[in-house]
RNA sequence: GGUCCCGUGGUGUAGCGGCCUAACAUGCGGCCCUGUCAAGGCCGAGAUCGCGGGUUCGAAUCCCGUCGGGACCGCCA
């Protein structure tokens, strides 16, 4: 071994023992004298001291010796003299007096620092270098939370019963959902893997196999375009078991995260417990949002009623169009520019608005774009309703109900970010029931279902499938965070008939059905179990943990927006031999 | 597919028609310095301002295009 001790973990305690450690050098100060170096490895920095009365030859290498070297360093553990304790250091109360110094290996000088997070270099030299960018402390930290993560899934599962089993990435594709990863087979010339979406149907197959209470940290893989929260490949908690209900599936995901915040992230406070749960509808109708962010208020007001007879045109046409008068309140805001307000209106658009209308609540009485049309009644009754007082601003989006809660759940979220509504040491988890089965898509002109097709309609709703499929409602559940989904499941079908029927209303065909999921069909026919599961995002939930403002911050190699390994260059052309042994021909 | 924002020494920023022969910080090189911890002091090197075209007497600065990056919408069962 090059050490007998980690850097990080030396303390006072160990004043007086000869150590020998290895690291990086994170920070050197040359007094010309004495001189110190902050040596670092994974555990954390310690500070090594170099006194003059070392050998010529040490001191002679000792100063050429620049950020980032390789060191190996033998030497004394001492408590450092009184006053030159360092607190804001984990091992401020000691240092290391340097006896024997080798070198292991020199850097060149580093395209940018890491020893400091101040002037963060751009994200793409970020990604080119990020073997060294993982060297900060910061992401360091991140790689440790996720392993303390992802170790307390698997211990906390292991209690409660279920095993870990792995399922392959080489799979088959489908039919629905998000664009496949595919993978050339060289034996079956014009065949394709697919990589897996989710191990949705292993799992399922697996609960069919008799290996109740399953879980596995599982690599997903998509093909779509990309968002700060979103990689083309990422990790979930997958997790499935036999004979539950869909509260028995809440119930043991909520108790694993309601256990592990405190285990693994002690700054962090759970917002409730046990967690709200609200209904699709509701958060839509309160949040704007599939997936609010609880941590603060400005809910969504309906005014429609209030508004009925406004003498706004705007108002008027959403109304007889059938549509919806909503609005917000942002705190402390009339006294908001003219520009702010434009970009504002400009994000209202981006969701679906038409435009903006809003009015500031001053002293003076209510001013803004729509002021005038307002009657006296109904700004009193507004102001009742909507909580708004002197030095508010309400803004109003008008429009079908969908368009109007989307718009609003957008804007509900900008003014989080600008008036910094949310409190960041919190965790606002919360579960989201009672999907909608089906979502119609206008584009194709068909209905799709809005989780996966495997999932388990409400039984008392089976009579309305073919009647009317969009009051068909689902066991299917998300659980979401601060303003993400970071998890999502469903109580599976396990009935031949009724799967079979999902995939006919999908407007599949039989010969499809057949080729793409009879392999799922079949195994209904055996003995399938009553079964559910769901599976936590863990790099969406390391990232609220490490309050990172991306999931590329907790991935150790991300991908950029576009896709690309920055590092690495991929993707990348291959061999021509290669394409030729899969009779692979480019136009 | 769309909207918006950003590309200036190694790195991060400033400059936004002439004062730019491009500034500051940090890093880099040299010298001084025995208790610092973002050590300090002095000196020095380092940039055809992403690329191409245009407007102008004059462009880092304005316009068009292009490439690269980021945020968002669409998309993400």
């Amino acid at each position: 071994m090059y050490r007998t001790h980690t850097c990080g973990e030396i303390r006072a305690s160990h004043a007086g023992q000869t150590v020998t450690l290895a690291g990086w050098v994170n920070r050197r100060r040359d007094h010309g004298g004495v001189a110190f170096f902050d040596l670092r490895d994974r555990s954390g920095v310690v500070q090594i001291t170099i006194n003059p009365d070392l050998p010529k030859e040490i001191l002679d290498a000792v100063a050429n010796v620049r950020f980032e070297w390789v060191l190996q360093i033998e030497g004394f553990v001492q408590k450092r003299p009184a006053g030159n304790e360092n607190p804001n250091m984990a091992t401020g109360e000691i240092e290391i007096i340097a006896k024997h110094i080798t070198i292991l290996n020199p850097a060149k000088t580093l395209p940018f620092m890491v020893s400091s997070d101040a002037d963060l270099p751009d994200e793409n030299m970020r990604l080119k270098y990020r073997y060294l960018d993982l060297r900060r402390e910061r992401l360091t930290n991140n790689m440790v939370l996720r392993h303390k993560v992802v170790k307390f899934m698997r211990d906390y599962l292991d209690k409660q019963g279920f095993i870990e089993i792995e399922t392959p990435i080489m799979f088959k594709a489908t039919p629905e959902g998000a664009r496949d990863y595919l993978v050339p087979s060289r034996l079956f010339p014009g065949q394709f893997y697919a990589l897996p979406q989710s191990p949705q149907q292993l799992k399922q197959l697996l609960m069919v196999s008799g290996m109740d209470k399953y879980f596995q940290i599982a690599r997903c893989f998509r093909d779509e375009d990309l968002r700060g929260d979103r990689q083309p490949e990422f990790t979930q908690l997958d997790l499935e078991m036999s004979f539950v209900h869909r509260d028995d599936v809440l119930d043991l995901v909520e108790g694993l995260f309601t256990e592990m915040i405190p285990a693994v992230a002690p700054h962090k406070k759970l917002y409730s417990s046990p967690w709200p749960k609200f209904s699709y509808k509701e958060v839509l109708e309160r949040f704007g949002s599939d997936k609010p962010d609880l941590r603060f208020g400005m809910e969504l007001v309906d005014v429609t009623d209030i508004l009925a007879k406004s003498e706004f045109k705007v108002f008027q046409s959403a109304l007889e169009a059938g549509g919806a008068i909503k609005c917000i309140v942002a705190p402390k805001s009339a006294e908001m520019s003219r520009k702010e307000l434009d970009a504002l209106t400009e994000v209202a658009k981006s969701f679906g608005a038409k435009g903006m209308p809003y009015l500031a609540v001053t002293a003076e009485g209510a001013k803004g774009s729509a002021a005038k049309f307002f009657k006296e009644e109904e700004l009193t009754a507004l102001k009742e309703k909507s909580g708004a007082g002197v030095g508010d601003l309400i803004v109003f989006a008008s429009d079908a109900r969908a368009i109007v809660n989307k718009t609003l759940g957008g804007l509900r979220l900008w003014f989080r970010d600008k008036l910094d509504l949310a409190d960041k040491t919190m965790m606002a988890f919360a579960w989201v029931v009672d999907f909608p089965f089906f979502a119609f898509n206008e584009e194709t002109q068909a209905w799709e279902s809005e989780h996966h097709p495997f999932t388990m309609p409400k039984m008392a709703d089976l009579p309305k499938f073919d009647s009317n499929p969009a009051e068909v409602y689902s066991e299917a559940y998300d659980m979401v965070c601060n303003g993400y989904e970071t998890a999502s499941g469903s109580i599976r079908i396990h009935r031949r008939d009724i799967q079979m029927k999902m995939f006919q209303m999908l407007g599949l065909s039989e010969e499809d059905i057949q080729a793409k999921f009879g392999h799922m069909l079949e195994a209904f026919e055996y003995g399938a179990p009553p079964h559910g599961g769901m599976a936590p995002g863990i790099d969406r939930l390391v990232m609220l943990l490490a309050d990172e403002p991306n999931i590329r911050e907790v991935i150790a190699f991300p991908k950029n927006q576009n896709g690309r390994d920055v590092m690495a260059d991929a993707p990348s052309g291959v061999e021509p031999k290669q394409l030729k042994e899969l009779k692979i021909k480019f136009e």
